[in-house]
DNA sequence: GCAAAAGTGTTGGAAATACACCCATGC
DNA sequence: GCATGGGTGTATTTCCAACACTTTTGC
C-alpha cells in the first residue's frame, strides 16, 4: 500500500511540481539542553534526511515550506523563515534513483528525478512538546537529534543545518526566540539555558535576568511549585503584544 | 545581428540552463551622496530591470552570479551575496514572451519561457568609479539609478531592490561595507556621509571618528589636500589584513 | 579676522560586569 | 542546619552621546 503510494508520488512528481528546485527545513527545537533539529530516517538506506519536498506548480515556496513542517509536526501556527539556497552543481535527489521504486518509473520520471536540484533551506522554531513527529512516505522514522551530534545525512544536509544555526544565532540579537522554542510558561534559568546553547557560552545569571526583563516582553505569573530543594522560581510568559511590537523595533540583545 | 544573438538565446536556453530558476543581482554602489543600484532599460518597454540570468544546468548559482556581475560591471574580484530566494507564484518572463522575439521561438523554447520562474536574490558591493556599465542583448541601457527614486520596473524587481537594502542596513552592524563601496583611499567624513545614507540618519562626527577608527582597521595615509577652506582631512584606506580578521570575529558598529 | 571643516577633549549618564547578599525550600 | 537555586543589590568599569574647544586652511 505505502509501496504504491511511493511508486505514484514519484512517477507523478514530474507533473506537478516545479523541475529543479527543492526544499529543506531545519525545523528546530529545544529539549533536554540542547537544540535539536527534526530529521528522517530514510527507508533502504543508513541516512538520515531533512523533512522536505517539492513545490507544486501553482504553490508558492512559503505556502509548500508551511505545508510540509505541518505535515512533519501537526502544528498549524508557525514560525519559519527561509534562510538559503543552495545551488551547488551536482545536487540531485541520487538517494531516490538508487532505490527500489525508481526501477519501475516511466522515463519521463526517471530524467525528473535525475536531474539537477537547487534547494531551498528553510529553518522553522516549534516547541517540541507540542510536536507529534511524522514520517513521510520515504521515511522509516523521525526523530529530534541534537545539532551538534549529527548522524550521517544525504547530501549537503549537515550544511543546511549548520548554516541554519548561524541564522538563528545571529537572529538572537533582534529575535527572541524563546516564544517558538519553549512551552508558553517557563522560568527565567529555563530561557537563559536556551540562550547559552544557542550561543554556546555561559552568562551570568544575575545579569541575565534584568537584562531579559527589561526588554519588557515577560509576564511574571505565580510562582512554580518544584519538587526542588530551593526556592521556588517565577513563572513567566511572553506577552505577544509588547513582543510583536518589539520585534519591528529591533531589539539589542546580546 | 543583435537580433540574431536574442533569438539565439532564446532558443537555446531550455537546453543550456536550468529550468524555473533565474538569479538577479542587486549591485549597488555610492556616488553622489547616494547608494545607487544598476538597471538594465529594456528594449520594447519603458521599463528597468535587475541585471540577471539564468543558471546553466552544470553552474554553481554562486559561479553564475559572478559571471552575471562581471559582464555587467567589467570587475573581477567581487564582494557578493545571497540574501533571499523570490518564489511567489506567477513570476515569469513575461517581459519577455510579449517580445518580438518570442514569436520566432520554437515550441521548446517557448514553454521554457512561460513557465513559471522563481528567482535567487543577490546584492553585490561595488566601486562605482571602477565599472563601466555594460547593457546586456536584451537592454539598450544600463544605468546608476538611486536607491530611493527607482524607476517603474518589470515583476518584483522593486521589492527585490528593497529587501536587498534591507540586508546591507543589517549587515552594517557586522561588517564594514566601506571597503567594498568607497575608492581605495578616502576620509572619515565621506565614509561618515555613506553610513548615514544606508542608515538614512544623521551621526555624530566626532563620535563617529573616534567609532570607527577604534575598530582597527583604518590606516591613516597623507594628508590631503584640498581646494576647501578649511583644514585639511587625513585620507585613510582599509587595512585588509586587519580587516579580515575582525569580520571574522564579528564587528558590533552600531 | 573669519568662516568652515577637521581633529580631539570633556563630561554626565547609561549600561554592562562581576560579584555579594539574602530568601525559600527539601533533606 | 545546610546545600541549592532564586531574586535582588551594588560597586566598578566601560561605553556612549552630546557638545565644547582647538587647529588648519582659503578668502
Amino acid at each position: 500500500m505505502i509501496e504504491k503510494k511511493i511508486s505514484e508520488y514519484l512517477e507523478n512528481a514530474h507533473e506537478i511540481f516545479l523541475p529543479g528546485v527543492s526544499l529543506d527545513v531545519v525545523i528546530l527545537g529545544y529539549s533536554e539542553n540542547a537544540i535539536r533539529v527534526l530529521l528522517l530516517k530514510l527507508k533502504e538506506y543508513n541516512l538520515w534526511a531533512l523533512p522536505g519536498g517539492f513545490i507544486a506548480k501553482n504553490e508558492d515556496v512559503d505556502a509548500a515550506t508551511h505545508k510540509i513542517v505541518k505535515e512533519r509536526t501537526g502544528l498549524e501556527k508557525l514560525y519559519f523563515n527561509q534562510f538559503h539556497l543552495f545551488g551547488k552543481t551536482g545536487r540531485n535527489a541520487s538517494f531516490l534513483q538508487e532505490s527500489s521504486h525508481a526501477a519501475k518509473l516511466s522515463a519521463d520520471a526517471r530524467n525528473w528525478l535525475n536531474q539537477r536540484f537547487v534547494t531551498v533551506g528553510y529553518f522553522a522554531l516549534v516547541r517540541i512538546d507540542q510536536v507529534v513527529p511524522q514520517p513521510d512516505i520515504l521515511s522509516e522514522a523521525c526523530d529530534w537529534l541534537p545539532v551538534d551530534q549529527l548522524p550521517a545525512t544525504i547530501l549537503d544536509h549537515h550544511e543546511i543545518v549548520n548554516t541554519a544555526i548561524g541564522h538563528v544565532r545571529r537572529q538572537l540579537n533582534y529575535f527572541p526566540v524563546g516564544l517558538n522554542l519553549l512551552p508558553e510558561r517557563f522560568t527565567i534559568s529555563e530561557l537563559q539555558r536556551l540562550y547559552e546553547c544557542i550561543l554556546n557560552q555561559k552568562m551570568d545569571r544575575g545579569n541575565f535576568q534584568r537584562k531579559i526583563l527589561k526588554l519588557d516582553i515577560l509576564v511574571r505569573l505565580e510562582k512554580l511549585k518544584t519538587g526542588g530543594a530551593h526556592k521556588a522560581p517565577y513563572l513567566y510568559r511572553f506577552d505577544r503584544d509588547k513582543y510583536q511590537h518589539k520585534i519591528q523595533h529591533g531589539i539589542g540583545f546580546i
